[in-house]
DNA sequence: CGTAATTTTGACGCGCGTCAAAGCTTGTGG
DNA sequence: CCACAAGCTTTGACGCGCGTCAAAATTACG
């Protein structure tokens, strides 16, 4: 028991807050395992700000857990317009998206002074064949991602520019709080430029959106520093429907 | 060899085109293998058209592939307005996103009368940590999806409708023809009201742009039958930026 | 066949993208 | 520590794409 404690500290050394062994760790390691898991993981230096953590068309080799700072992944449309697909925050893994290709689809951009550990991916699917908890917490992670992305695409779709950042801020919101952070009083590490592109908006519209926010009292806002001061507020827009209450037209779908 | 061959066709049996099987199968699977594989699949009745395969907040037992027919996934807002997040047609897996929260996130409806296998996700999960190409073929799928999921975002995001409705038709003649049916020349399986919604336009846009792709030559279209006659300009404009710029390049984005 | 759902068409207006230009930051070098 | 450049953010003016409303036409289905 006890010792598994200090294999636990272990690990937090290597990969601190990296949410695949948080999400891991409850389930079911033995010493051993959770040895391994350690052995494979390697720690890199940091980014400085606009450094690439890879490019797209890179060949994938490993998975990568943020410990601190912040990244963006990019598509590049033929035109070389930038389309942000995801910030990844601290306890955050990213580079999923390339298992498939067996190349990163995207590129992973440092939007400040990361820190992230390096998990190849080889060495961490033959070891999740002898760990039968570390499979799950894999598969979890990813039907996770999954689930956000469709949650994303159904936000993006279907909703007004002020639904969309009152989603994004609840977003991080609530994962600055799941890291033990503040989820009212937080820097978001993006530029607004970037928090609008990743929205589908333009960087204007953002401007204007922060500041009908601030005026409506529902954050404060300096630089990148932001105070979410109304939450239910929030909730209520992020929740709302784009116009009209009532439903414009009767189609319905049960039939079963 | 042989005896091979005849395991496989068992399986095509049970599961006819599902990808799960065609992705894993060129990997490496022994003879017992593809037993096991072959007796957890289940077999279930044909879905009626606007049945529900599942439904949001069931409880996650299994993955589904689509063997005939077409499946809609959607999420509800709290008001009850629609969103679908994802079609799937034949060959295609659906239920992923569910694994993380051990329920579904969003519900499963039939498009017309659809048979699909069920695959109890436990005993998948047991069978993935024996067979390593299992395991492997498993994380590509959800990859995959992954990236799918991030492609549909950035289209949805910062696409004019007319390129949203050439990438959607595209998207479709792809997976038709990786099907082994006609990639021109096929019948949508799904409402234009439903596509709208999908691609996050009003239904009455979506009206005007196959009217409008049909005098323009770009294709032919009755009911939900659809002939695509210029490919080469559907995939103008699918790769069109809003913006003037004539960029030409015959390098494709390698999906998969 | 009749009723309901879907698709189509036209008119209209608003949200948000675009353009342009003026503040602000942030980082760098002297 | 200041000055300058480059990049962000903000503000205002303006126009258009596409959502909304309304209603007719067509199709699907019991």
């Amino acid at each position: 028991m006890e010792q598994k404690v200090v294999k636990l500290s272990t690990i937090r050394q290597a990969c601190s807050e990296c949410n695949l062994f948080q999400l891991c760790l409850p389930v079911s390691l033995e010493n051993d395992d959770v040895e391994m898991l350690d052995q494979i993981v390697q720690r890199r230096r940091p980014l400085a700000r606009g450094e690439h953590l890879y490019r797209a068309h890179d060949e994938f080799n490993a998975i990568y857990a943020v410990r601190a700072g912040a990244i963006k992944t990019t598509m590049l449309s033929p035109e070389g317009e930038e389309q942000i697909t995801g910030f990844h925050l601290p306890g955050e893994i990213l580079g999923l998206d390339a298992i498939s290709g067996s190349r990163h689809p995207c590129n992973a951009i440092a939007l400040e002074t990361t820190s992230v550990c390096e998990i190849p991916f080889d060495n961490l699917e033959s070891l999740a064949a002898q760990i039968p908890g570390l499979q799950h917490t894999l598969l979890r992670i990813m039907s996770k991602e999954i689930f956000e992305d469709q949650e994303m695409l159904y936000a993006v779709a279907k909703r007004t520019a002020e639904e969309r950042l009152a989603i994004a801020l609840l977003s991080f919101s609530e994962r600055f709080g799941r890291r033990g952070l503040s989820s009212r009083n937080f820097r978001l590490p993006m530029s607004r430029t970037d928090l609008a592109n990743y929205l589908g908006l333009a960087p204007e519209t953002m401007s204007r959106l922060f500041k009908r926010f601030q005026e409506q009292g529902l954050l404060h806002a300096e630089g990148k520093e932001v105070v979410l001061k109304d939450m239910d507020g929030l909730h209520e827009l992020a929740r709302a429907r784009p116009v009209t209450e009532k439903d414009h037209r009767g189609g319905r779908h049960s039939k079963a």
